[in-house]
DNA sequence: GCGACAG
DNA sequence: ATCTTGTCGC
């Protein structure tokens, strides 16, 4: 299936990628690097940023990568980019980064140019982070190259390091009760992953919490757990929306613009 | 051959 | 990720 994306990639770029992600795991900080993170109340925490990239329904190459910051606490958003990019790296689990991140990157570059006083002071990613084949996902990659603190939030455990989405696991999570209750994600090799954690009152899925770069994984499942008024944290989530929506207001929008660019041929066509 | 496969 | 409307529940 999605894997068959290997067999059309230049002999070299898998090695290339991982040496690359090998490389770059090396700066990974996963510890608190700011004084908020220690606070209980977040006090200095005042804008949250997140990112998402959504597609384009027929097209493997169109998509849109969108950047939102949100005001802390009271999760407004105060700044947003959409962009149509044209993604050129396949989608492959493990080299996620390689898709998404170099969008992503522009995009913080773009807020730095026009708004610097906007700047968020930590990216929610949408993907993982040290919850990973070799320990460095997205949320690492996208917090190494921008030197901002990211966490990860993924919607699907990833099983990798002998973590199994397996009845054991379904029962753990049945016994996730409210908002706020998580379990460890302790690998194979011993180390602790990443957290699932119950974001939701009435959400059944639990959301995967990892460290990206320059936060705690404690920070970041208490910052995740506060970002959300739903189950998706609500920066991802604005990130998510927008894009959907530049998307359908860009190509999906009724009008004289688009009449002839719609699938298939129109009345009177032959 | 079988299962897994973030987005 | 996307294909997809209504429907059941709070």
């Amino acid at each position: 299936m999605a894997q068959e994306a290997v067999g059309r990639l230049p002999r070299e770029t898998l090695s290339r990628w991982k040496r690359e992600q090998a490389m770059l795991k090396a700066l990974v900080v996963d510890r608190n690097t700011e004084a908020w993170q220690q606070d209980p109340a977040f006090a200095g925490l005042q804008r949250v940023g997140g990112v998402d990239v959504s597609f384009v329904k027929g097209d493997s190459a169109g998509a849109c990568a969108s950047l939102v910051v949100l005001s802390y606490p009271e999760l407004e958003v105060v700044y947003e980019e959409c962009r149509m990019v044209s993604l050129t790296a396949p989608y492959l689990s493990g080299f996620l980064a390689f898709r998404e991140v170099p969008f992503l990157v522009d995009a913080v570059r773009r807020l730095q140019e026009k708004q610097p006083s906007l700047m968020p002071q930590v990216l929610l990613v949408d993907g993982n982070g040290v919850l990973h084949h070799r320990g460095f996902g997205v949320a690492c990659h996208l917090g190494v190259l921008t030197d901002l603190p990211c966490v990860g939030v993924a919607k699907k455990l990833l099983q990798v390091d002998g973590l199994e989405n397996n009845a054991l696991h379904k029962d753990k999570i049945r016994l996730l009760r409210a908002r706020g209750d998580a379990f460890p994600l302790r690998g194979r090799s011993g180390a602790i992953l990443g957290v699932a954690l119950k974001s939701h009152d009435h959400s059944t899925k639990p959301l995967y919490v990892s460290v990206g770069h320059k936060i705690s994984l404690e920070a970041a499942v208490r910052l995740t757990r506060s970002c959300c008024r739903f189950r998706i944290p609500e920066p991802v989530r604005q990130a998510d929306i927008r894009s959907r929506d530049y998307i359908r207001r860009t190509l999906g929008g009724p009008g004289p613009l688009c009449s002839g660019l719609r699938a298939g041929p129109g009345p009177g066509a032959l």
